[in-house]
DNA sequence: TTAATATTTTAGCCAAGGTTAACTTGTAGG
DNA sequence: CCTACAAGTTAACCTTGGCTAAAATATTAA
C-alpha cells in the first residue's frame, strides 16, 4: 500500500533515493564498525610516534592530556596495544612502538596529513579541519584519499 | 635533550608538523567521542525513516538485515531509542518515530546526503562513497557542511 | 481452528572504553 | 638519605554494542 502498483525504480523526481540492496545496505554499517575497531589503537600509535619525535619520550601522563581522559584509561588502553604488539614498555617507564606500531603509526600518520590537508584545500578553517579530520580520517577509502591528495596537489599548484 | 638548545617553532623544513596544544589537541578526541556517541542512534532513525518511507513499514528483522546485525541486537538498541524517546512502539509490531525522532532523522539524512553527493562530485565511485559517507558524516561539522554543499553545486552547474 | 513458521523479546555472555579511588613506584630537594 | 610530590598502576564500577540460545508472540496455511 506504498504507491504505485508496480514501482521497481521510481520514476525520477519521485520521492526520494531508493534504498540499496539490502546485503549492499549492511556492509556500509559493517565497514563502519570495523573502522570503530581499530580507530582508538591508531590514534594512540600515531599520538605515541607524535610524541616520541617531538618531546623524545611518550609518558602517559602527556598522552592523558592530549587524548583528554584519565590515566587510568591510558594504562588500560596501553596493556591492549602490548596484548596486540604495537607498543612496548616496562612499568612506570616511557612507552615505546614496536615495529608493527611504527607501521601503523606511519600509515595513520600519513592518512591523517592528507585528510587535513585536503580539508584546509578545500577552504575549511584550520581549527575545524583538526577537528573534523580527526574522526574523518578513519572512515576514508584508499579511492578516496587518492582523490583528496590529486585534489589538494592541483590547489597548491 | 632532543635536539638546538632553543627550540621554539621549529624552522622550516623542520622533523614534523609541531603538535597543536595540549587543551586543543584533547578538544579534538573529545569532539570524536561525542560524535560516537549519537553516531548509531541517528543511523537508526535515519534508517527507520527510510525504511517508513518505503516500504510503509519499519519491521526489525529488515533493520537487522541492513545493518548486518542480529535481532536481539536491534531490540536492544531499540529499547534504549525508546528510553530516549526517539522511537515509540507496541511489543511485536512496526517502529514509529517520535516527532523528536523525525527531527533527528531528517538532520541526519540531509547531512548524509550532502556527505554522499559531495564525494560523487569529488569522483569517488558510487559504492565507495556510500561507504565512506556512511562513517563520515558523523563527524562533519557544519562549517565544512556548508563548503562540501557549495563545492556540490558548483561542480553541477 | 490449529499447527507450523516467522518474528520479536529476553536472558546471559563478552570486549571496549570510559570513570573514581586507593595503592605503588619513581624522582627531586633539602 | 629521607621525604614530599608526581607519575603510573590496579580495582571496582558503568554504559554501549555486539553475540547466541531460548522463550514468547504473531502470522499464515492446511
Ligand atoms: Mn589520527
Ligand atoms: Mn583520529
Ligand atoms: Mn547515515
Ligand atoms: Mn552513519
Amino acid at each position: 500500500m506504498t504507491d504505485s502498483p508496480n514501482d521497481v525504480t521510481p520514476d525520477r523526481l519521485s520521492k526520494a533515493d531508493a534504498l540499496p540492496p539490502s546485503d549492499q545496505h549492511a556492509q556500509q554499517y559493517v565497514a563502519v564498525r570495523n573502522a570503530h575497531e581499530t580507530e582508538l589503537l591508531e590514534d594512540y600509535v600515531e599520538l605515541i610516534a607524535d610524541l616520541l619525535q617531538h618531546q623524545g619520550e611518550a609518558r602517559s601522563t602527556d598522552i592523558a592530556a592530549r587524548m583528554g581522559v584519565s590515566q587510568a584509561t591510558v594504562s588500560k588502553t596501553v596493556a591492549r596495544l602490548k596484548a596486540l604488539e604495537l607498543v612496548s614498555s616496562k612499568p612506570y617507564r616511557s612507552l615505546f612502538l614496536t615495529k608493527k606500531g611504527e607501521a601503523m603509526a606511519a600509515m595513520s600518520h600519513q592518512r591523517h596529513a592528507i585528510v587535513l590537508k585536503f580539508l584546509r584545500a578545500l577552504g575549511v578553517s584550520d581549527r575545524t579541519a583538526r577537528i573534523d579530520a580527526e574522526g574523518m580520517e578513519h572512515h576514508v577509502s584508499q579511492e578516496t584519499l587518492d582523490i583528496m591528495q590529486r585534489f589538494t596537489r592541483e590547489r597548491e599548484r
